[in-house]
DNA sequence: CGACCTTTTGAAAAACATCAACGTCTGTGG
DNA sequence: CCACAGACGTTGATGTTTTTCAAAAGGTCG
């Protein structure tokens, strides 16, 4: 653990109310470390050994079924990842690598569960991020339903516009074919898609998306805080 | 609160370990109800005032969007639901009703906020319980990601008769347009492909299932504990 | 430059949704 | 007790969405 780390991570909602005690027992035990880009972190099926705390870069969780495999959620600074592996000790559900050189804090199992035990506001901090979580899923799994695949781009692509303060032009974050995944489409979806939606006021220039008129797009999308977000913080558990 | 229910809830995975005190002050406040079927509890949006848990019956998770709806998920005894919302703060992401007559105890979310930073036993109890609602819903999102809509009718039933221990021979808990909703289909097509799986071992005799050849079934569903469970207790948070 | 990967595009097939019509069942009220 | 409205379920015809397969175009990096 660098020294000069811990002071931002006394601010994170899941360390910023715990006990003074209880943070520097487990800051002495967690341990950081620099993974590169395409680094596989965890294997879904293996048991919980630590909890991640992605504090620089970018990582992907993924699932795979009978060959098929599926983006299912991108985790970005400042999150945790894989808390409810953690607290209820079973087996991982998705896979996580890296997709940028990453900075990740990670904390045994064992220790942070003790923790848990130790210090309820500690608990109470670890419940919310993991409601957070829990309605990401939720968000996710009603996106899937009750959208249609260009519907759920148009949404995403405002997303990401609220996300930096409402920019009309923007990059894409992954590659298009991690986006098509993690939208449940084919990257040639994805593609024609893209084309489509020229129409309904959005351009394309390579990794570049350009909003050309936003209340078209939001008629679109139908944009809705029930799905949408905000829910603030974390993204994954 | 009828008293002879006490021991049954002290005897929950969320109350067990619990401290008597805790225990003994949230039921002196938590208040027990039945309600009709079809009955409305909650809805997608509003704020969550009272933790819920089905004691008796069953309820539904639904979500809509822009005129569009969806069965999210079924909870039933003995689990709580909306966990995630109360511990959060934030509104509901879907709503809930009954199926059949339900029994459902409440206890005002502001007090179980207060019992979860007074007992850090009750908090790692309820972690747990967020934690597989949340394990729920990720697979929930797998299953609408990685399988067509053969195979998640396959996989649905197969985990319905495991959940029987293993029974060949079931009635469907449901209406079929609920099942077709929460599988992520419409009426039409789960009709369609309840005809077409007589031919991987499955005949259904109304709103009865009959697995005809587990083996060829199982080969189709190809089942997997990472997204069909088995994760203990809970459903929904 | 050339190997490798991503993205795009085209054509065909499969999966799925929609619309409309027709049984079937259930409970209600005449 | 029967008739009938209303809901559910099925079936058929049709249309849309999405996937798959194949190939070409574009980028990146050694």
């Amino acid at each position: 653990m660098r020294a000069e780390e811990k002071p931002g991570f006394r601010r994170l909602p899941l360390f910023r109310e715990m006990m003074t005690q209880t943070f520097d027992s487990l800051m002495q035990i967690a341990y950081s470390q620099n993974f590169p880009p395409r680094m596989d972190l965890i294997q879904q099926g293996e048991y919980a050994d630590f909890l991640h705390i992605l504090v620089e870069g970018a990582v992907e969780l993924r699932a795979t079924w009978n060959g098929h495999e599926s983006v299912m959620g991108i985790v970005r600074p400042v999150s945790t990842f894989i808390l409810a592996a953690c607290v209820c000790d079973a087996p991982y559900l998705m896979s996580a690598r890296t997709l940028e050189r990453s900075r990740i804090v990670m904390i045994p199992a064992a220790d942070l569960r003790a923790a848990l035990r130790r210090d309820p506001d500690f608990a109470v901090a670890a419940m919310r991020e993991l409601g957070v979580g829990y309605r990401t899923f939720v968000r996710h799994a009603k996106n899937l339903k009750l959208r249609n695949s260009r519907e759920r781009l148009a949404a995403y692509i405002l997303q990401q516009s609220q996300l930096a303060n409402g920019v009309v032009s923007m990059v894409l974050p992954m590659e298009k074919r991690h986006l098509a995944s993690y939208l449940g489409m084919t990257p040639e979806n994805l593609s024609r898609t893209v084309k489509a939606l020229r129409a309904d006021g959005v351009r394309f220039q390579g990794t570049q998306v350009i909003i050309t008129d936003p209340a078209r797009l939001m008629a679109l999308a139908a944009t809705d805080s029930l799905i949408d977000g905000p829910d603030p913080e974390n993204i994954a558990s």
